[in-house]
DNA sequence: TGACTTGTCAAACACTTGTTTGAATTATGT
DNA sequence: ACATAATTCAAACAAGTGTTTGACAAGTCA
């Protein structure tokens, strides 16, 4: 008898319960969080036997760990970061195009969707897995965008103007997927439903972004 | 033996307990949300007996939604939403005092900042009573920013451009909020620490939304 | 074939959870 | 002072939790 898998399987297509496993576990918890989840209903939608989780993982927390690493994978290879811009197009374009990519990331749907709110519940409450996402996915991405906003701007990367102003671009993309329940309480017809409502939402953030960092004073320290 | 106590306190001051467990409780679900807190911790850190939570309120979750009324209506006296500014003030002044305003609730730290975490785990896992919150504390707020940018776009209140902007405002305050586990480990010392830094990001905010609402072209429908 | 590993299964284990109980204690009103 | 209500307390309860166990089946390689 052993407790632990090898460490590495030698034909990972044999392995589906593993499989099974961590989409069945990213649906529950993305649901109800590290401790409202159970072992035995994620087992059961697995298709696994109770004792399935501590023998591919170990415990229920690694479990999670692996779970994130999986959904990042998994949205990488979905959503690339800046996708179908070329090299020389003009900056303004290029900020168009990552904040539609953006809010499509946000506002995906299916059965990968429950990415994101795993992602979301490690803002108010952060596990070790939230720095190799940072620094892995996240902090790639910003510099990207970094390097659009001084562009505009017209000025080095690392202009404080930069980082404000990058900070004031994501946060209005955001801000429909952190405070949805409050939008749509709101105003219940007002979140963009289709492509089309997200195309819209993406001009507007762009037009808005675009014009202030056209016109923003610098600021003064 | 009675197992709910008078609808009404004949005299509140005596009835220290629930206050404590009220405090208490505030502390632990911002910790760990519903479900994670545990009514054994809750009485421990209010100095009360396990029993003490279903003697006052009944069960556990009455307690959570005592607890979110109870942080509602101290967050309102602590902060009111436009504080120090005349009805004839013209509307960029107005705006830095709304933004500000909300910043500051933001960052609060102290004995009260356990309010926040509260709202923002309402978030992502709505209850019951966000639909109160929500009408009772946050419609009226935006109501008063709705009527700021109006008075800034030159248009009637109902526009979509208001709402649209609007939203771009907020988030860009509830951003550093909402993502402080990001941007901490983006640029560790980059969050406001303190009044002036607070002060700082809610120029940029302000002057970064008055330049584009001044410059932003009208959305297409 | 036969020892050996890998994976699955039902059952049980040890522990924590929210809640209830009934007695003990304190406060209140006459 | 007395009787009654209000409140607190330690102990126990029933239900649910993650984990472990040992048997069992299926594949692997000598």
């Amino acid at each position: 008898m052993k407790l632990k898998p090898a460490v590495e399987l030698k034909d990972e297509s044999h392995d589906e319960t593993r499989r099974h496993l961590l989409e069945a576990a990213g649906e529950v918890f993305a649901e109800g969080g590290f401790r409202e989840a159970t072992v035995r209903e994620i087992c059961r939608r697995a298709g696994a036997n109770i004792a399935a989780i501590n023998y591919h993982f170990g415990d229920k927390e690694t479990l999670y760990l692996d779970v994130l690493r999986y959904a990042h994978g998994k949205a990488l290879e979905k959503y690339p970061p800046l996708p179908g811009v070329t090299e020389g197009a003009p900056p303004e374009k290029k900020l168009r195009a990552f904040i539609h990519s953006l809010l499509l990331r946000i506002f995906d749907k299916g059965p990968t969707a429950w990415q994101g709110k795993v992602l979301l519940r490690e803002m108010i409450e952060p596990t070790k897995a939230l720095d190799s996402l940072v620094e892995e996915r996240m902090r790639p991405m910003v510099g990207q965008l970094w390097k659009i906003v001084a562009e505009i701007l017209d000025c080095p990367v690392n202009d404080e103007r930069v980082r404000l102003c990058g900070f004031s671009i994501v946060s209005q993309c955001t801000f429909y997927k952190h405070c949805s329940p409050v939008v749509s309480r709101l105003f219940p017809d007002k979140l963009p439903q289709d492509a089309a409502g997200i195309g819209r939402l993406a001009d507007h953030i762009t037009n808005f972004s675009l014009a202030a960092m056209k016109h923003v004073p610098p600021v003064k320290h």
